[in-house]
DNA sequence: ACGGGTCACTTGCATTACGCAATCTATTTT
DNA sequence: AAAATAGATTGCGTAATGCAAGTGACCCGT
């Protein structure tokens, strides 16, 4: 059940990272606060390469950075990733503001929707603003 | 994001075979063919208890065996199951007939309230067959 | 009521993964 | 040219995992 790619600590939190906060480069991933080692990020950004989940390209304009994408694969575990915010979001202590859950509990389909319409438009706008979406 | 919880091969397997495929036994878990270590197990079946996911109490009839099941709040993690069912079905290898897949992916709301209700009822009637569910 | 089997774990131990800090190479900035 | 930055990689100690064997409680047929 996709737990060989997502049984670890980790993989989940960078494709939300990408996915919802616009994440692209090892510096944010590393920095965004989750703790995770850089020898560690950099095993499962290849295996979620190797996975079809993410793609990877030099960035136009600073060639040392790397610009990680969700795949189409990637981007279709956007219900999961929502799901699994709101349970967390029911039964957790989270930083996300109660009316902003609200709203997405009450309009998957539509929050699905604007994931979609980001990641098709290459926008890295957060979904979720910088209250620490999903902890 | 609840990783603190499911951040590991196992323990969303667990909730996934009491959930759908009615497991309740230390043994059932076991031989589910998944392969995983009865200490491990152990483990896992305490801090899925710990996290409020499972109860557990002796079986009537049979002192030995103990009868896990879920919490409300174990259950409400249906959604998030289906979902990552759902994306392995899709990007996966699955033994789960696609008519079965399709139907589920289809009528998400019935496939929840079918969960819920077998749980409300107690009731260990896989709702998804023998067929390996999903692996 | 005794012996064998079952059930839910535990224990011991080798292997693997992880967290952490330091280091490396390539590229960019000053 | 020198310093800084980005994306990793390496070395090392600690924690988690897999595997086989063992433990104690309980059931069942004789």
């Amino acid at each position: 059940m996709a737990l060989e790619i997502f049984g670890d600590r980790w993989s989940l939190l960078i494709v939300r990272d990408v996915m919802v906060r616009g994440y692209r480069t090892f510096q944010e991933f590393l920095q965004s606060g989750e703790g995770i080692a850089s020898n560690v990020l950099a095993e499962r950004l290849k295996r979620l390469r190797a996975a079809g989940i993410l793609t990877a390209q030099r960035a136009d304009g600073d060639g040392r950075k790397i610009c990680y994408q969700l795949t189409q694969k990637g981007v279709d575990l956007a219900p999961a990733v929502l799901e699994i915010f709101l349970w967390s979001a029911k039964y957790e202590p989270t930083a996300a503001p109660p009316a902003v859950v609200e709203r997405m509990a009450h309009n998957r389909e539509q929050t699905l929707q604007e994931v979609r319409r980001r990641w098709a438009a290459n926008d890295p706008t957060p979904v979720l603003p910088r209250f620490g979406a999903a902890r």
